[in-house]
DNA sequence: TTAATATATCAATATATTTTGATTAAAGGA
DNA sequence: TCCTTTAATCAAAATATATTGATATATTAA
């Protein structure tokens, strides 16, 4: 885990300075789980699957499962990305709203359904 | 430097999937970029003060003068701001552009100017 | 010409993230 | 019950990124 670094002097600091530096701690974790070219390949298929489980994606991707799990747990922690359980099998599908909330429409063919 | 690991089965590649990768490539890039507190702090600066050359934004962020031209750069590789020398100084700016181009209207309060 | 300033870069170290292969746990079917 | 499938997690190793302090280069000011 990453540690907390202030990026102001931290004895003067202002509510609104706090609530940036909170806005950019989100942010950036949601960015991280974007930077990373495996973890966008995984949404666009999700796009392209609309829901897909683990074993469906570990074909389409040529990835060890653990590998996969362990980017899909990245996305899911940040948000971009929902998981619903049935037995033993775990769903993903992209959060949309939350991409949309995000990112530009221009980004619309990669991450978003029903578009271009 | 990162190593290139092809998503998929190279041997036999459609020039769509090159195309995918490409693009994939690029926005890793860029969301790399925009992958760090700091990073987003300089840019909402730079929003902020417009141009800025480094000697004034190190005295806005508390930051060593290596550390801040290490985290230009990087930024400046991504294409998310541009550089003008003049003389000994290095003027940065937002490329405001490329900024509309990613992210959503939503997040324009922290990245873009005149705006919120 | 000399000194001071601005900024980029470098090498070493520190820190963070990713990958790998193995193990675990839970669920379903024979 | 026992075997198989699904998927999460773990520890170790590999890789990538960030930080630090020093140095180099170029420009301006004295």
């Amino acid at each position: 885990m990453k540690q907390f670094i202030p990026l102001t002097d931290v004895t003067h600091t202002t509510n609104e300075e706090i609530n940036l530096q909170k806005k950019l701690e989100t942010y950036e974790a949601k960015f991280k789980a974007l930077a990373d070219q495996k973890r966008l390949y995984i949404l666009h298929l999700l796009v392209q699957q609309n829901s897909s489980c683990v074993c469906d994606l570990s074909e389409l991707i040529d990835m060890p499962q653990s590998k996969l799990s362990y980017h899909l747990k990245i996305l899911l922690d940040a948000g971009l990305i929902t998981k619903e359980t049935k037995g033993t099998w775990s769903y993903y599908q992209v959060n949309t709203e939350e991409i949309n909330h995000l990112l530009s429409p221009e980004l619309c063919c990669l991450f978003r359904p029903s578009c271009c």
